[in-house]
RNA sequence: UCCUGAGUAGCUCAGCCGGUUAGAGCAUCUGACUGUUAAUCAGAGGGUCGCUGGUUCGAGCCCAGCCUCAGGAGCCA
């Protein structure tokens, strides 16, 4: 038996006469005769031709959807239209069957993406599913890629954190704890000190604090791990476990730091083009299919791979948060009363609808907003000179939102500790972080970007629970 | 967590004004056909109408509570 070839492989070569060994599953078995066989190298699936009139019957019963089969045979042009070359099967073994009255996953009933999210452990075998982890995939290793060949270096945070001090959401708490008993104090606490750290723990909600130690010594530092909120967000963009790319730089001021995130993005987004093309064709396909569906106003203006071309070939927006609410004071919706925030005063935060217009109707391509009110960000970035706002940047996507947040970081050690003092942040607890600033603190930034967001961008998918294998949010945690 | 909508066969859905035996397409099974490619043709089986309670002579349909899902909002990445 020849070595087995994955079909991607072999529909590239594209050379006929040769033996080869082919493993996958099935996807269809028409006539008894053909069979069209994927194993997620590509969507595309090799055709299987059985001489089954010389089949052992039982074998032929045995080649049903699903199925796990094991193909020899003579690759050879397709005397059909719909391939150029398909397999004549010598022999055909069935690794694992699989029952069709109870095979959950019939493609011809055109499942739904929620039903498909019920059978995530099946979901994989859809085109659909095969198209976005394939992309997943390559997004994951061109983050790698781009920031190597930048000389940063990948630094593992702790996902389990003692503080809970940072203020970005709710925490999962990390308890080795009989629940059902709990050690308390003689005051009725709970007592901690008998906790398996010794201390109250949580799940990381960000690397980020540790991430800027390293920084402070590495120069270059990225993280890319897993993250938990314990938020109850019910949305299409938020998950309880998610992964965040984090990169942090010493010596990086906040322009610097949005120009290494625009590169970044364009970075990845130009390699999953080059790297996956006929995924992301089927999935420029799938979702125009889907908008067929839908009324002329709803549809979006570009097909996915034009909003990736467009995304690169633009510059992305760069503007003060002042500059967006003078424009958003000043917009059409606003002054015909048809947001539901009405956008008057400086100082509050901006809502989706805001950004939305800023992002999908006034600029029409990603937005970089920096310089916000100190008052809606967090106590570590940079207080800028005019005593109101601080360097901070948040990179908004069409269809999306928020996909980057980031800031240059208070590195003036009295600054910052004015500023916990002010917010009610425990200094004590954080006295490591605080060590940064002061021995040999310098001027540094960097941002958290979110990975399924990102990959929601690129797949032109709805919901993020649709690019991540197994997600998890509020009442699910299966499989 | 809040707002809106939904839950009927394995899947996608229809089900009129509350009325007698709840339907379709696909899937599945049986048979036919055998260069098909969403194969085709003929037939068959398949239902706790999300759950609990209520109104009614009678509830898939009306009411209440709960559960789950979807979309939007908030929190954010």
């Amino acid at each position: 038996m020849s070595q087995r070839i994955k079909i991607k492989a072999l529909l590239q070569s594209g050379e006929t006469g040769i033996d080869v060994t082919v493993k996958g599953w099935v996807r269809a078995f028409r006539q008894n005769r053909f069979i069209a066989l994927n194993d997620g190298s590509t969507n595309a699936t090799l055709q299987i031709v059985v001489d089954f009139e010389n089949t052992d019957p039982t074998l032929l019963k045995s080649i049903t959807v699903g199925a796990a089969i094991s193909v020899t045979g003579k690759l050879a042009a397709s005397l059909g239209q719909g391939q150029t070359v398909e397999v004549i099967a010598s022999t055909i073994e069935v690794l694992g069957d699989c029952d069709p009255d109870k095979y959950p996953l019939q493609l011809k009933n055109r499942p739904s993406l929620e039903y498909l999210r019920e059978i995530a452990h099946l979901r994989f075998r859809t085109n659909t599913f095969g198209a976005i982890f394939r992309v997943r995939n390559t997004l994951s290793f061109a983050i790698h890629k781009f920031f190597n060949e930048k000389g940063f270096v990948y630094l593992h945070t702790p996902v389990i954190t003692a503080s809970d001090a940072e203020g970005a959401g709710e925490a999962f708490h990390v308890t080795n704890f009989d629940l059902a008993n709990v050690p308390r104090t003689e005051s009725g606490e709970v007592d901690y000190s008998k906790d398996f750290f010794g201390r109250s723990t949580n799940l990381t909600v960000s690397g980020q604090l540790e991430g800027e130690l390293g920084a402070m010594a590495l120069s270059d530092i990225y993280t890319f791990g897993p993250t938990f909120r314990a938020e109850n967000s019910n949305t299409t963009r938020h998950l309880a476990e998610f992964w965040m790319i984090e990169p942090e730089m010493a010596f990086y001021e906040l322009k610097d730091n949005a120009d290494l995130a625009e590169e970044l993005l364009k970075y990845v987004i130009s390699y999953a083009l080059e790297q996956n093309q006929e995924d992301l064709q089927f999935l420029n396909q799938r979702l125009l299919d889907e908008e067929k569906q839908k009324p002329q106003n709803e549809r979006s203006e570009l097909a996915l791979l034009d909003k990736l071309q467009f995304c690169l070939a633009n510059d992305f927006e760069r503007l003060t948060y002042t500059e967006a609410i003078e424009i958003l004071r000043e917009s059409t919706p606003n002054k015909k009363k048809k947001f539901q925030f009405p956008v008057e005063g400086w100082g509050t935060d901006l809502q989706s609808e805001h950004e939305r217009y800023l992002v999908e109707k006034h600029f029409k391509k990603p937005v970089i907003l920096t310089d916000y009110p100190k008052e809606i960000k967090s106590f570590y970035m940079r207080q800028n000179d005019d005593g109101k706002t601080v360097a901070a940047m948040d990179i908004l996507f069409p269809g999306i939102g928020e996909i980057v947040g980031g800031s240059q970081r208070e590195e003036r050690l009295d600054k910052l500790e004015t500023r916990m003092d002010e917010l009610g942040i425990p200094k004590d607890e954080l006295w490591w972080y605080l060590d940064t600033r002061r021995f040999g603190s310098c001027p540094h930034a960097g941002f958290g970007l979110g990975f399924e967001r990102l990959v929601l961008f690129v797949t032109g998918m709805g919901n993020i629970r649709d690019v991540i294998p197994f997600p998890r949010f509020p009442k699910n945690a299966e499989f």
